[in-house]
DNA sequence: AGACTTAGTGTCGTACTACAAGTAAGTCGA
DNA sequence: TCGACTTACTTGTAGTACGACACTAAGTCT
């Protein structure tokens, strides 16, 4: 009934993930992607569909030229799977259940009163519950999370919470009975782009957040790049602004001091003489006030400068821009913009840069993402 | 007589090229590593064995565990086949004669009087015919240049030559008889560092060049990074000292008026009031003259900053710093370290930093991987 | 209606792979 | 010194998977 794709092998395997991330796909147009002669298709998809894995659709297209037999487009059924994606800060958990494309289909959020892991995954362990009660049957659970993961099981390093080597795939795994992988928050948003966002089929793409701190992911090739260091969120602290305000670690206007909500939040405070918060801050300039106007648009310079490097560096083809503070690009558009301009050179190709809704559920679908990963690449 | 590599299909080539690039390895070492039988290794070998493309080594080694069966390693001869790679800037040529494994055999440089491109062949032509003449036969000829190359065989934009889309590759073809590929400087060392240099076996490096210029290169998962807008330097500009000069673009502190062999040498000239070279510069701060010290150190930490933005942003296992002006590395190192210190997480891995011979024999090397490379992979 | 174009199916030969059995060449211990 | 052991390499066999090719299917265009 659950047509599994762990034993799926080589090309079988990639026709597939092609169909699954690349939506509805003709064998023929899956023999040119793949590289793989028309008779390969035929005979590696019989399998596929005889098991229930892909259906081919009802309707037919037309091919390219408009010419000639119409395709059947091949496709996975998204619904034959649902998987819940679990993010944790340090005071909520955020919920979500999707489908096999990370389709969200439920969502739900709630307090975490008391770190200690045991009361989180009591809190994770209800949550997922009733987040599973909105579909027939749950695949698997993924949990992202700001800090370090390890082989997707233990929490090495979770600042927030205060958690150091935690085995949080295990404890929740044991109270739901699910089988649950665990990610750093930021791969897992960023592989979730990669597969099904902003970054589908582009194989080369940045990803940066705004919110609490200031996230970056890269993509090359299709496969994501980290290092051993990754957690530690190096980019957060790079220089932006010399005459900018100064970070908890003693940066001057480096980035967790020029673009987190807190910083431009507390910059407006400041200079309006009472306590503000960032949407208000937000609405303050572009509703024109003078004073919260030069602070959004110092950070928005800021973010720029930040967007000029990213892309002087690392040649994505996209940089798409995410988390719950990125408005910060709407209101502050125009100085982003110029500072981006000056820090690249004339005759460079503009940078593409794509606006993504930042709200948790994005960063909770990222953890769906994972065990969506994990289920159709196979365990590891 | 000449064994080509291009019938080459599969995993013959691929095992042919491990060996190339990775040295003499047994047949038992490349199985595991290509993942692939043993009894597949002994079949595959053998005809590359009669061709000749392969030889047995004479030595043998002892296994890991150091009893069981000698290892008879295997071992491409890079002897069997020569290259020629040239590099242009604006005012010369350098040409080397390298082996199948770029290992250079001569070098000579001549200069560039006049910049119209059929000069300029001319005396390209001129040069590979005495480097060729060392050598009994040369199978390619590579050339590099500062600027952008298309398809290794138009520089469609050159701009110390003045240059704009010249059919080089064609040209040179022509004088010399030899098949000819152009490149872009940077992608051309890049490649030199991946196949034969300090990133051989890492996968995921960087590579920055100090000299006219600031250069950056990075390989991911064994493949050159690019985009569309590679040629143009585009961290050549990147801001690192907002108390620094302005090139002359208008960038304050920029890595142009930071990093470059100009720049340091006309500020130790404008602080000693009489005109200084690079060499000389440098000399003169490590003797420990307070001006020059001051000019050096302040270009050394530009420099720290510029290699941690490169860390942060792209991850790389090792940075490569080439290019004949990277002594700055040595006499700014305490600067540079501490810049580099400072802009990078406490808690994140110290960077590992290659400082590679600057000269230009490397850069002509790079353009002589270009050619062994378009041999060995096939044109294309 | 027939030529043409493109999609998809079925058959066959080839090439490559793993597996297994056997040989080669060393170390180690009695 | 000899046999047990370990690892490297060779050879034979059988199965698999691919592409080439011929064919059918289903449309458009003249």
């Amino acid at each position: 009934m659950a047509p599994a794709w762990t034993p799926l092998a080589g090309p079988s395997h990639t026709i597939a993930l092609e169909v699954l991330v690349h939506g509805p796909l003709s064998r023929a147009t899956l023999a040119r992607r793949l590289d793989l002669s028309a008779g390969s298709l035929s005979r590696l998809t019989k399998p596929l569909l005889d098991r229930g894995l892909l259906v081919e659709l009802d309707e037919t297209r037309a091919p390219e030229s408009g010419i000639g037999r119409p395709e059947r487009p091949l496709d996975v059924v998204a619904e034959s799977h649902h998987f819940v994606g679990i993010k944790l800060t340090g005071s909520e958990a955020y919920g979500v259940t999707t489908t096999l494309r990370a389709e969200v289909v439920a969502a739900e959020t709630v307090p975490l009163l008391d770190p200690d892991p045991r009361a989180v995954v009591e809190v994770i362990s209800g949550l997922v519950q009733r987040l599973a009660s909105t579909v027939p049957v749950v695949t698997a659970v993924g949990v992202s999370i700001g800090g370090h993961a390890q082989d997707h099981r233990v929490v090495s390093a979770a600042p927030f919470l205060g958690w150091k080597d935690v085995a949080l795939a295990e404890m929740v795994g044991a109270a739901t009975g699910l089988p649950t992988l665990v990610e750093n928050d930021l791969i897992a948003l960023t592989e979730a782009e990669s597969w099904f966002g902003a970054g589908t089929g582009l194989g080369q793409f940045a990803v940066v957040t705004l919110g609490a701190g200031v996230g970056f992911g890269l993509v090359v090739r299709g496969h994501q790049v980290t290092s051993p260091d990754f957690g530690l969120g190096l980019v957060g602290h790079v220089p932006l602004d010399p005459t900018g305000g100064v970070c908890f670690y003693g940066h001057r206007g480096c980035a967790a001091a020029m673009l987190t909500m807190e910083s431009i939040s507390s910059g407006v405070s400041v200079a309006l003489g009472r306590r503000i918060g960032y949407d208000e801050a937000l609405d303050l300039a572009a509703g024109g006030d003078p004073a919260a106007r030069r602070v959004v648009d110092d950070s928005g310079r800021a973010l720029g400068r930040l967007l000029a490097l990213v892309a002087n560096f690392t040649m994505p083809q996209r940089i798409v821009l995410s988390g719950e503070g990125n408005r910060l690009a709407v209101v502050a558009r125009q100085a982003m913009e110029d500072a981006l301009g000056s820090d690249r050179d004339p005759q460079a190709l503009p940078v593409d840069i794509e606006l993504r809704p930042g709200d948790f559920t994005q960063w909770a679908r990222g953890a769906a993402v994972i065990a969506i990963q994990t289920y159709v690449l196979g365990r590891d």
